[in-house]
DNA sequence: CATTGTCCCTGGAAGC
DNA sequence: TGCTTCCAGGGACAAT
């Protein structure tokens, strides 16, 4: 599932096929996953492609934005004119030069086109910003017992965290997804930021985690890597890197959640 | 306000 | 073999 390293893989690529190109048409083959008005990006330019948090900004020329949030199946692919949509393909994005497929398997993501550049959603800090600091997290934490992993994943505190990477940074620090958030001492919410960057670099580095049975690739069609550096992100049963404990899986909210129970307190 | 539960959707796996 | 049931999972929304 696309999560901030994903989402920012997809970004770099899109950036580099749409900056400067122009939207000549636009086919939606699934009315609920578009939410908006066709008319009103019909013949603009892209200026700019962002991210905030596990969400794409396609910027255009006439003070509107095109946001698509791929949820847990959704992909960007690009492709020439020619191309013919595929079975899952929902919306078709005709550039002047090519055209990008929205696809998704299970349909629960979505596009939607606002005015402005921006502001909009209620999202907590960006891991990669400099307000991303021990003081905030600790303020974060302290104010709930919620399982630390929970609030890793709140998109209203931090933006970004999915599934894959809070799993990976709790094991990169050394703390149980169960913990409640405001029992961390200082010194492991110190660890766990430092953590969550790690991991979260080293997604990007990658590309990104195409992971068993999960859709991701990038807008290129080809996978990420980061799946092949799991510490325990669908490892169950199998041994921790770290202290050789055996990788235990539990449901935490309902999330397959993965730990070492020896190694991670 | 904080927290928990329900639902959206599909393919694959498990059970019979 | 073929049918039915169950499950995963981000986040909007409702309920507590």
């Amino acid at each position: 599932m696309p999560e901030l390293p994903e989402v920012e893989t997809i970004r770099l690529q899109l950036a580099e096929k749409l900056v400067g190109k122009q939207i000549v048409g636009i086919k939606v083959l699934l009315p609920k996953q578009f939410q908006g008005e066709v008319e009103e990006v019909i013949g603009a330019r892209i200026i700019d492609v962002g991210r905030r948090a596990k969400i794409l900004l396609i910027h255009l020329d006439n003070d509107r934005s095109i946001l698509i949030h791929l949820k847990l199946t959704g992909q960007l692919i690009w492709a020439p004119k020619t191309e013919l949509p595929g079975k899952t393909t929902h919306i078709i994005f005709e550039i002047n030069d090519g055209r990008l497929f929205f696809n998704d398997l299970r349909a629960f993501g979505w596009v939607r086109v606002i005015r402005g550049f921006g502001d909009f959603g209620d999202f907590g800090v960006e891991p990669f910003s400099k307000d991303f600091t021990v003081e905030y997290l600790g303020r974060v934490f302290a104010g709930t017992s919620r399982p630390v992993k929970l609030v890793l994943m709140d998109q209203t505190k931090i933006a970004g965290i999915g599934n894959i990477y809070a799993n990976e940074a709790l094991w990169e620090a050394g703390i149980l997804p169960a913990k409640p958030a405001k029992n961390l001492e200082n010194l492991e919410i110190e660890k766990l930021r430092n953590s969550i960057l790690v991991v979260l670099k080293e997604g990007i580095k990658y590309g990104g985690a195409s992971a068993a049975d999960e859709a991701y690739v990038k807008p290129n069609g080809s996978k990420g890597k980061y799946q092949e550096h799991f510490r325990v992100y669908q490892r169950g049963g199998q041994p921790c890197w770290r202290c050789g404990g055996l990788i235990k899986r539990v449901s935490l909210g309902g999330r397959g959640t993965f730990f070492c129970p020896v190694c991670q307190k």
